[in-house]
DNA sequence: GAGTGGTCTAGACCACAGA
DNA sequence: CTGTGGTCTAGACCACTCA
């Protein structure tokens, strides 16, 4: 019922009211699904604002109309727009800036390149990365693949391999691995060193958690190749899975590391 | 100004009034310090709470007054009470639980284990850690350790060293290092599985934050032989500095992990 | 000076837990 | 039934940015 209005009304704007009518929606929608069909406004707010950040009707690095306008717009108050902004502001996906207005985040600027790369020099550098492309080529999915990406039997990937440097210095080898129907044409393309820009204003898919699990491996004969040292150096692995606004894995990211002169950097709170 | 008036008077209870006083007090704040001298009061409140929590006024587990309590004894508004404990629950100080109240966070639970402690098995298992300790001793602190924890070159440290199981898999080796001065005693202590609930049941030291830096190495003869694997085995070295709630650095943790049948976990937003 | 986000307040009602 | 945190509103003022 909540979802109804809100879904059933998007032309005249109004989620729906407070008070009054909400009072009697909520226990409508409490009878249908006992007493978890609970869904704060400001929720919604937020899911409707990430529908169109996910279908880009607000480009990267674009304004967003003010706290007010979205609030007359969407017949709640600004405070509950405040709080669903503030929410996509902490997931990365809007930025905020006092006195100018909010933006959605451009994941391309410098700041942003570090977001999804926490691998750091060990020393001063900056730490900014390069990127060569070794090898593209469109195939059949394989087991592993349709397991991460979630994919049919029938499915093909796109597989993109690179060496990557951190301050002029090589120390990455990497697979990824893309549905083929999710990025048509990408094979053909001429790659930036960030793909996740790529990947959201040429397909629309906007990248926003990634999974990763590491190992220590020794390096096999073709990375060891690829990066110069002894076969069996020991390397760190990183396995990646980046999830979609849509919660859809859709890419796979397997990279090898040296870490002779740069570290994987984590946080915890 | 500002901190004056807050600190001056915690007898009385106010932080400080709203409205016309705090216009006359930014304005003194302002020509003091440019006009970067702003500390909103939610702010304000968070540190006073923060400081009780550091000061063990409230122990772990324990309820704290509801937030109209808090805002009268504080002479500020409900919502801003909420605001401050909104960013302690965030920061994992708090917890809150609708209808019952706010607790101050006890990490000795079983989901609050994992925190600090991202090697997960790579199958079902719970991943439960264990440990045994294999040396304990006092000495002068070394020049890492100095480094790592900022202390003074005459300083000694307490040097901890033990082997852990995930899910009954040996695969951890890891040296601990903390300042003498700050836990006395702990030398003689019998060590608990999970270290930083001792630090804050008995030394009153609650840990926030805790920096990890990564790198795959090839294991020591010593290390190799206490995990019971050839020495040269690629591992991934885990060098952890644990920063307080006064964000000093008060543990430095250099684990060395066999991640045949485990990996560390990282998400990415 | 106009417009934006940021802070703060006051008061209402809702969902939830427990006596 | 009472008390707690959670949501929502309306309105005020503050700090910041830019024309």
């Amino acid at each position: 019922m909540l979802d109804t209005t809100f879904d059933a009304l998007p032309t005249d704007g109004a989620l729906r009211r407070h008070a009054m009518e909400r009072s009697g929606e909520g226990q409508a929608g409490s009878r249908r699904t006992g007493t978890v069909g609970f869904r704060p406004l400001y929720r919604q707010v937020y899911d409707t604002l990430l529908k169109r950040l996910a279908d880009a009707v607000w480009q990267p690095g674009q304004i967003l109309p003010s706290e007010g306008q979205l609030a007359a717009e969407l017949g709640v108050s600004q405070g509950t727009v405040r709080k669903a902004l503030d929410a996509l502001t902490a997931d990365s996906l809007l930025v905020r800036r006092q006195g100018r207005g909010t933006f959605v985040a451009d994941h391309d600027d410098k700041q942003s390149v570090f977001r999804f790369l926490k691998l750091r020099p060990d020393g001063d550098g900056t730490g900014m990365p390069t990127s060569r492309v070794t090898g593209i080529a469109e195939a059949a999915a394989s087991a592993d693949e349709r397991g991460r990406l979630d994919l049919v039997r029938s499915a093909r990937v796109v597989r993109i391999e690179r060496v990557r440097a951190v301050d002029a210095k090589l120390c990455v080898v990497e697979t990824i691995s893309v549905a083929a129907g999710l990025f048509p044409g990408i094979a053909q393309i001429e790659l930036p060193n960030t793909l996740y820009s790529l990947y959201a204003t040429r397909y629309g898919i906007t990248i926003a958690t990634a999974n990763e699990r590491l190992k220590a491996v020794a390096l096999g004969p073709r990375e060891a190749e690829l990066l110069q040292v002894p076969a069996g150096t020991p390397a760190l692995e990183i396995d990646r899975v980046a999830i979609d606004l849509e919660e859809r894995p859709v890419e796979w990211r397997l990279s090898t590391c040296l870490t002779q002169d740069i570290h994987y950097l984590s946080v915890l709170r």
